[in-house]
DNA sequence: GTGCTACATGTAGCGTGCTACATTTTATTT
DNA sequence: AAATAAAATGTAGCACGCTACATGTAGCAC
């Protein structure tokens, strides 16, 4: 019962990801591709880049990567909006919004797994702690979401 | 509140990694590399490359990738050992136990700013609810940890 | 000794995350 | 209108995680 709280953190993101890779497996998708999918087909109008980065608290070369090789694959286009031609609008296609089932039923199932045997109050419980945990952490580093000016 | 939990836990390990990252900037290293290096302090004999998988989970290309870098810098020296060729020891040098001091504090202090503001009992439940979590998870997923043939 | 299996490590190649800097476009100031 | 600042994205380069395959060593069967 040694185990730093950082060590389980680092542990449990791990098992999910390796859950998600193997769920998603077939349908030609990676864990992190599969999160901006989900996002993609449950946005009502199409998202730029930006939108992503602040849904998952990603950087916007990491969200660029990701899209290029969806687009790569074939899930989805992006074309610069005509209105500001600085930003990108992310067209999800067929072959994209095919996924959903399949990847909604494996993320369910991935959810339902980590709090297996949990009672509903440990699962309130459980959720109330990350939340917290994650809270206190904000700011403790340069973050760019968090830049608020505190000074003086 | 609509946060799933694979949500946060991918928020609260990326947290902690932007934490250790910052803390241990002036000491060169990475929060990856940190973590070795803890581990080898913290050694008695000089652990191989494998002992390294165990600890922590990782894939032996991983591990060689970290303790190459850590060799560079001069953290550390690896040397085959004469009894099995096989393997790798790993010898920690005087550089690397030199980071032991700021190292200890730098990962108390992020665990215990993790867990602001919870009572003990709180501390104990998330502990608990954690390692139950990744308990779940187990096994969910092909892992070379969990290969204990279940077939038949 | 030869061959086989098991084990530890090395290498190649990729995905996903980052920072830092560059580019393009828009908005603001003058 | 020209200059400047702000915003969105692109590109370079790196760390760290993985799988798959290759290499070298040890141990055992024969």
């Amino acid at each position: 019962m040694q185990l730093h709280y950082g060590h389980m953190a680092r542990l449990l993101h791990w098992c999910i990801d390796q859950s998600a890779t193997y769920a998603l497996e077939k349908l030609d998708l990676t864990a992190a591709q599969g999160r901006i999918v989900v996002f993609l087909i449950t946005s009502k109008t199409p998202p730029c880049p930006r939108d992503i980065e602040n849904q998952f608290h990603l950087s916007h070369p990491t969200v660029s990567g990701l899209l290029s090789r969806l687009e790569q694959k074939g899930f989805l286009e992006l074309r610069t909006d005509p209105e500001d031609r600085r930003c990108k609008r992310i067209y999800l296609l067929d072959k994209g919004y095919q996924c959903h089932d399949r990847m909604d039923q494996a993320m369910q199932e991935i959810e339902a797994q980590m709090v297996r045997g949990f009672t509903a109050q440990e699962q309130e419980q459980f959720s109330q702690l990350l939340q917290r945990a994650i809270q206190n952490m904000g700011g403790s580093f340069p973050c760019k979401q968090e830049k608020e000016e505190t000074k003086t």
